[in-house]
DNA sequence: GGTGGTCGATGACAGATGTCACGCCCACCC
DNA sequence: GGGTGGGCGTGACATCTGTCATCGACCACC
């Protein structure tokens, strides 16, 4: 019996890079492409897929925007299925986030392509798959100090944008964003908001 | 007589699944595969290599730090190979400044996988290949009125470091940075540094 | 009822940032 | 020599940002 594949990647290349490679196993079948977070579940259950590979960085709606929620979604309701997360980014919290959302593999896109195949095979077997340089930074990371709302705001101070429209988008008055920024800066031991808006996002935390 | 081509991107399950994927073509034979741009010059010559397939984001050396500098060296160095880059980001400066340093084709990694393997055909052909949509964003996006100085400094700024610490990097005073910032935050039609540093790369100017 | 806690807001302050006009130096050119 | 222009720096100014103390509203809890 051969193991029943689902692929989500939005680059349509790699995706079909990641098929032919996998084709190559005799125990490995492809039987779903997606290119969006929103259509995995769907996918997933209409091809009656034993294993996804997903990507994080994806576009999807609001329930589903990107990969590890695809995860999340998938063990609410497709509960047979198996997530193994694959990802370019080793950001340790993006590894605790997929195992909270209930992937059980997490690999990097620096592993050698020899090495899919079997994870892909271990975590169809139940075997819990994680890249292990990653694992112990992960636990060094220690979990997210954010708060709610420091999160919100981190997101919008990403792209640098002043004070007064990250106030806006997230419906706060400017010196109440002051006060979230500050209180970021200090925990993340930056000096401006892109800084600690940068930090967070490499440490997973928003 | 196959066509002999060269992988270069720094993801090892990318590279491993186009290899996979181009192996199912008859006529093209990957023979070489690189993590790094600077190893690509001496690769492609070892290997006497028809066409290579160089990613842009890739770890370097300060004479060859990317994909782009990876095609020019081609250029210079092993004028018989022609270079297909193939990236993640359709950046319309990226195919600008890709087609200057001599690239023969530019696809995004949102392509279907199907027409990699003809783009590959035609540019070994001689024929140049570009993302048809990307080409016509390129035109519209006109070229780069920043100055080098501007680059360098945008360059920094790039992630959010106060004016104090992208002054010492660059040595230049302080004031001289924020008006050459002042500068560009007006080319870009920006508000905040970073947001015009986003601006240009996004632009492919720096 | 009181009590404590969190959340959002406000005000005040120092320092950082963006803008602008101007000055200096040096290469270049007539 | 006398411009001329670009690259770099300075100073001044208004505004924005980061920090901190404080306040009112609301809610949970005893």
């Amino acid at each position: 019996m051969t193991i029943r594949l689902l692929l989500a990647d939005d680059q349509a290349l790699v995706r079909g890079a990641l098929a032919a490679l996998l084709a190559l196993e005799p125990d490995l079948e492809v039987v779903a492409e997606v290119g969006r977070a929103d259509e995995v579940v769907d996918a997933a259950r209409a091809a009656s897929v034993d294993v996804c590979l997903l990507d994080i960085e994806m576009p999807g709606d609001a329930a589903v925007p990107d990969g590890i929620a695809a995860a999340a979604a998938l063990r609410a309701h497709v509960p047979g299925v198996r997530s193994l997360v694959v990802t370019t980014f080793g950001r340790p919290g993006y590894l605790r986030r997929a195992l909270e959302a209930g992937a059980s593999g997490f690999v990097v896109k620096d592993t050698p392509a020899s090495e899919l195949a079997d994870a892909v095979r271990r975590v169809h077997a139940g075997f819990r798959v994680v890249d292990p340089l990653l694992a112990g930074e992960s636990l060094a990371g220690g979990s997210n100090p954010l708060t709610d709302r420091e999160v919100e705001v981190l997101r919008v101070a990403l792209d640098g944008v002043p004070v007064a429209r990250i106030a806006e988008r997230v419906h706060l008055s400017p010196g109440t964003v002051r006060n979230y920024l500050s209180s970021a800066i200090g925990k993340t031991g930056t000096a401006t908001r892109v800084e600690a808006a940068r930090v967070a996002r490499d440490r997973g935390w928003i």
